[in-house]
DNA sequence: TACATATCATTTGCATGCTAATGATACCGA
DNA sequence: TCGGTATCATTAGCATGCAAATGATATGTA
């Protein structure tokens, strides 16, 4: 049951799919047949949507950091701010990276001279990131630039709206 | 100016961060010199809330999806099967895909014979893709999968915060 | 001490996602 | 018809993001 079948319903009578389920069957939603209603509005999929916002918020990302910075790049950059020097898995799991990936960010950000890292003498499987004094400088002078980016991303919202959308986003992680 | 500086002192007197600010200078939010107020709470910027969401929804898509459906090659396969027809671009556009990604995502579609595609023969330059009728019945099976996969990424939300989160959310794309 | 288990890191492979460069084809106005 | 412009598609390069396999090092216990 596809919803381009409605569609050419719709262009006579006017009335969108979700209208005619009504009018056919408005308890069960089928029609013709025991078919469950499996209409599928992709649009309305909140993960699709939350791909959408944000790729948009991506883009507003690379518009506005400076230093080539990416949401993970800063992530890493801002945590290593805030907590000192992390190994490299707990950087990860502070960042929400798996290995993978934040072995990735921090190489690169190892060739960009804005961390530096070197085994746990006490552990040594642990390789120990932090940032360099110019990466210190980096991330320090991007923060004004990272209000900035989520100060775009979510302008179109109130106030009240805003602390709404980050209330009901927390509790989906 | 690191949050963690702060942190020792809320040990003391058991005050926050923005408590600590609010008493030196409920004003303009500075402490003993003229440098702007860059407190950054990563974990409170709606991007990497958004990251992490998106992340929790893809885990929870690769778990309960049939037939390695990527949340990319599932919305291609059902804009497909609710447009029909469609030029390669238009349906890049039709799913958010930029002409790249979506290229990549119809091949590996192709590959699984659940699309095909040929030159439209009005305008050489097009590729028309369409469903195969062996991806036409993976998509539809597919469908009551999907709905899951949406239902247990706002399984934490009542109904009203689902429809607040959907609705707030489509204000930012 | 020796072994099992856990943790940390690396690597490979696959899949998005973007930009930029390139080439082919359509289309439109002079 | 010609030439400029626009659209469609391909390709290459870089950056996430995940799973799985591998190896090195710690740790706890018999």
């Amino acid at each position: 049951m596809i919803p381009i079948g409605f569609a050419i319903i719709n262009f006579d009578i006017g009335l969108g799919p979700a209208e005619i389920l009504e009018i056919f069957c408005p308890e069960r939603h089928f029609i013709l047949n025991d078919e469950p209603d499996l209409e599928y509005q992709l649009d309305d999929q909140v993960g699709y949507i939350l791909r959408r916002v944000y790729q948009r918020h991506t883009g507003i990302f690379a518009k506005l950091m400076p230093q080539d910075l990416t949401p993970t790049r800063f992530a890493a950059m801002v945590k290593l701010l805030e907590l000192g020097t992390l190994s490299q898995n707990e950087l990860g799991r502070q960042t929400s990276m798996d290995i993978a990936t934040i072995k990735g960010v921090v190489d690169r950000l190892k060739a960009r001279n804005f961390v530096k890292s070197q085994r746990d003498p006490k552990d040594g499987r642990r390789q120990m990131i932090s940032l360099t004094s110019e990466g210190r400088s980096v991330v320090e002078n991007a923060l004004p630039f990272a209000k900035n980016v989520t100060e775009k991303t979510i302008a179109n919202l109130s106030p009240e709206e805003r602390n709404q959308l980050v209330e009901l986003l927390k509790k989906l992680c």
